[in-house]
DNA sequence: AAAGCTTTTGACACCGGTTTCCTTTTTCGC
DNA sequence: GCGAAAAAGGAAACCGGTGTCAAAAGCTTT
């Protein structure tokens, strides 16, 4: 009989089911070296005794545990919170678990933080959120402590085993084609800070876009911000106030977005009648605020679950897929240019 | 000398300090039956080594492990993720780490999919946000399986030992009075969902102040949303299209009151100066609407740190408070009613 | 019926820590 | 200088699983 109300363990399945641990473990595993009788026998055991292994003594003995993590400096929250989502679809009905670390960039200790982080847990493997997926450094010292990473990114920062990636370039172009076929001449770009890839790639896919048609990007139709909300409120500010007013904008991001509409609406300009917008990220806020902003969105969740597969199930099919494509989420702050 | 290129063990460290497993052990645990000429030799070796416990033997050994748990059904990102770093403060230079897992609050095996996790994962504890908090089957699960908990929520679910609360019945009828000192007489409510604590809180904080101030609200003056968005537009459309129109408003969250701004706005009321709104939660959506949303907040951070000390150090001082106040943020989507 | 395979099962060591209990050394009072 | 108590340190068992390897059992074959 088992101690009573303590959680079973694999020797009081054994001694139950009158055989081995080992057989026990066996059945566990789902080792194929089992005939029929014994394997039904010990499964009986365990569903009577509510058996469930130890996650712990199986880490130990495996010397690998069964924990992901996700490193990330807030993107943003709802991207973030959609990533987990993803990585759960992942690891739905196996052992993993996910832990979270959120890490500050702009500490110059991130990386011996990080690096204690991997020491003290040993993590499986670890998902990198943008922009810190940006960091090659970051990527070295996964590989040098013995642990598993994907990137998640706008470009291919990694070869195709270690990324998970979007076409920013190639959607911000269709994004801009959008407002040009609307019949747009003058388009401003809000670019994101200097650094970061996701930045640089979609000022190129809009680069590219324009130039593609014969227009012209004077630097007063440029303006850069963080990625928040008060520098777009600058950036759109600066672009509004230039001589040759833009009518259409695209920012780099969803907040910025938000700040070039207060910008437009300080300055009684309406959207879409007067400018149109159009950002990046399909955040929350794009769906509220007035009128809700025409955006370029990531299949954030899908992404977190590609990324997850690949460091617990590299094999399967649905873990080999490392380009997601992004698409213009259409509402109501793009119209055609008055006049 | 210990085996190249493998992460050292205690074993390792001990035969190098030519002392046995159990004086490192006791090193590690800052006993206190040790000679200093031992623990700075055996420190000295650590240190060379760049040892660091397995968490995995240490969690067999003590029958307990180190992860807390964070259980949630996405109130809104950010919240979740405020928490998040909350517990992230508390847990820092600790040997903790927090797993998170997303629960989704209408499916019928919520229950049997949180025992499965607690049973695979063993966690030493776990933190319950709203609106599941609320869930009192939920609670007793966790004590059950022998897992530490902590609910934060809006109201006094449980003893001081299990619960991080915040005084949201004072706090609206602050803002509600605050409405009323400003002149405003017609003051409309849009709730929360039935069956939630929260949304009782403050339509009971909300009511108090109205009768204090010997205000009717009459049936029209009330209308019922289920915290989204466009529940928030619908409920603002039925209170705007009454008779006697409000010229204030106190939305239960800020989600509804965003939605409320979309059926102002398309009505032509002018926000503040045809209606006041006040919102809920201090969302990022609060700071991105036009004008500017005030709200009420939590301090959502701070209570996700007492919450995890309470399991982690439940002795500790800071890990006493369990009433957190909110307060309310003065932004501009609030004036005197109009003549 | 014995030999030779293959399949099934178990004994035992091991993963890297902690705990129990016991031995050795040091300290101290007289 | 001696004995007793206290302090320091170690041997072995244990936590709950898995890996190795050999033994046992079942099945053919001769």
């Amino acid at each position: 009989m088992p101690k009573s109300n303590k959680t079973p363990t694999i020797n009081d399945v054994a001694r139950i089911a009158g055989v081995s641990k080992k057989t026990v473990s066996r059945v566990i595993n789902r080792s194929a070296l089992l005939s029929e009788d014994t394997r039904t026998k010990v499964e009986g055991v365990i569903a009577e005794l509510g058996y469930v292994p130890n996650p712990q003594a199986r880490a130990l003995a495996l010397r690998r545990n069964f924990l992901l993590g996700l490193l990330h400096d807030n993107p943003n929250a709802q991207t973030v919170l959609k990533v987990q989502e993803g990585v759960l679809d992942a690891i739905r009905d196996t052992e993993f678990a996910l832990v979270v670390r959120p890490v500050d960039r702009h500490s110059p200790t991130m990386l011996d933080d990080i690096r204690r982080f991997l020491e003290l847990q040993r993590l499986y493997g670890v998902l990198i959120l943008p922009p810190i997926s940006e960091n090659d450094a970051l990527a070295e010292l996964c590989l040098e402590m013995g642990c598993g990473y994907v990137r998640l990114g706008s470009a291919m920062l990694d070869d195709e085993e270690h990324i998970v990636a979007s076409n920013d370039r190639e959607v911000v172009s269709q994004a801009v084609e959008y407002l040009i076929g609307l019949g747009h001449r003058r388009i401003a770009l809000i670019e994101g800070p200097e650094g970061f890839r996701s930045a640089l790639e979609r000022r190129e896919g809009f680069l590219a876009a324009m130039q593609a048609h014969g227009l012209p990007v004077p630097p007063t139709a440029r303006s850069q911000g963080t990625y928040r909300f008060e520098s777009g409120l600058e950036a759109a500010s600066r672009l509004l106030d230039a001589p040759e007013r833009p009518t259409a904008i695209f920012a780099s991001n969803d907040e910025m977005a938000a700040g070039a509409f207060h910008a437009a609406r300080s300055r009684d300009l309406k959207i879409p009648e007067d400018l149109s917008i159009i950002g990046f990220d399909d955040s929350p806020v794009a769906a509220h605020i007035w009128p809700p902003l025409t955006t370029v969105g990531w299949p954030v969740r899908e992404m977190g679950r590609a990324a997850a597969l690949k460091l617990i199930a590299p094999g399967e099919e649905a873990a080999q897929a490392f380009r997601f494509p992004a698409r213009l989420v259409q509402r109501q702050s793009v119209g055609p240019p008055r006049g």
